[in-house]
DNA sequence: TTACTTGTTCCGCATTGCGGAACTTGGTTT
DNA sequence: AAACCAAGTTCCGCAATGCGGAACAAGTAA
């Protein structure tokens, strides 16, 4: 708090820390206390008490009538849908990946960058699975992951150098090992025209990914996943990434 | 801010304006420079400077990397998929609504209040429309439409008085004869099963609804709609009306 | 009752955020 | 080029705001 605070006259804590408290709540949960609010956030409990009476006022949290817990508010889903209507490639991707996802039995999520992570823009699991946890709005790691991969290796060069620098300085120590392996996967991309990660990410989920380039939208990815126990490796290269890719034909004709 | 004053001394003002700014953000729109941010906040400059720094800090908005202008940042479609998490219902209704609105060839919607509104949890428009501009995380009013008044309908009769205080302080002089058309409705419910607003609350658009009540779940409601030119009230009360009441019926079995 | 656990309220202090004004920056016009 | 305008950032002194420890309620258990 020395060599940041010059400038960080601008940052406003109390804001920052009225979304941390939002930010506590983890999918799944269902209501929390204020005092697990602020053992999360490591606010004092007056402090966070004077929070949540903010963000229930404005409706960010609501309390539970019974134990007087909070849960998220709609409000805040407002905000979260408003962040989805500019993205209107999945109005034409939505179907077409549920489509995929009942004919191939995979879970496939589109995603893009934030930072040095994946973010899912939309997700379609296969009837069969309930699955892995993975939602609209999760992140995953670029580097180590074969939507992130096929992200990385889509993108224009000058791009992919901006983005080892980033993730140089986000890996820092352990980056020329995983920056090697990136670089892996980008050959391998180039001959392949999908990455793949078969249990390298999650020891027990075989994934495959291939780049989405849209004219003037923000670049992109795909990925097709299941359940290592119920698929193959042949059948990965052989039939879901050739699927994926006529899939990403079918959203970008002309990339 | 005199009376209130005194007990919002609870009440943290740096966090309702940093919400301010993120709910400027209307759906549809693309980027919002500072001054426009200024604008409809009605903030100084200089405050919705910092605000949108800190926010930017925390990836709650995002920069453009051209104009400079901010857009909603990814950290918000976390926030609010995480409220979409808690409510498992969608992963059930969802592929039910997708499938009605295929058949139909209408728009379908799943909602649940929140204060004198309600909240829409799903929506699903029918393929050939692109139809109306409601989304998940949009609201209606409950007193005026097909949606609001089925969920009212179906409520026990002590919510419905509890809710009739509220909505009474809401519409104030108002109230006499929304109230009284609430009440018409009301009784239209019981005797047919379902609500209908036939461009009563849009001009140009016909609505039926059916409430539902799981149990365990906060009561919730459904609504089938469409374009007044492509539909009549009879297919509306013939057909599409027992539609929806059947898709209730998959829904929640007991109730 | 006492003891404990969680949430709210108090209250004086100083920090934090405020916002007008000055100062860049960048794009147009004359 | 100079002059101009619009948008954004930064400065800076002031005081209001938010802070947080501690006291106070309210509820539960032993």
């Amino acid at each position: 708090m020395d060599l940041e605070t010059d400038k960080d006259r601008l940052f406003v804590t109390a804001l920052a820390r009225g979304l941390e408290v939002l930010a506590a709540f983890r999918p799944g949960e269902l209501a929390l206390s204020n005092q697990e609010l602020a053992k999360r956030t490591g606010l004092p409990k007056s402090t966070v008490s004077r929070l949540s009476y903010t963000l229930t006022r404005l409706g960010y949290l609501a309390q539970d009538e019974d134990n007087g817990r909070y849960r998220l508010g709609l409000a805040v889903l407002a905000l979260g849908s408003t962040v989805l209507s500019s993205y209107d490639i999945r109005q034409i991707a939505g179907p077409l990946m549920r489509e995929f996802a009942q004919e191939q039995g995979m879970s496939i999520s589109l995603a893009l960058r934030d930072g040095s992570d994946m973010v899912y823009l939309e997700t379609c699991r296969s009837p069969a699975r309930i699955s892995v946890q993975l939602t609209v709005g999760s992140r995953v790691p670029l580097a180590t992951t074969a939507i992130g991969r096929a992200y990385y290796a889509g993108l224009p060069a000058e791009e992919q150098l901006k983005l080892q620098a980033l993730l140089a300085a986000r890996y820092s120590a352990e980056w020329p090992e995983i920056g090697a392996r990136l670089e892996e996967a980008r050959q391998a991309y180039l001959r392949q025209g999908y990455s793949a990660s078969f249990g390298e990410y999650e020891p027990d989920v075989m994934a495959v990914g291939v780049h989405l380039a849209v004219p003037g939208q923000a670049p992109m990815a795909l990925n097709a996943s299941g359940p290592a126990f119920a698929l193959d490796e042949d059948a990965m290269r052989a039939r879901i990434a050739p699927a994926l890719k006529a899939l990403r034909q079918r959203l970008a004709p002309l990339g």
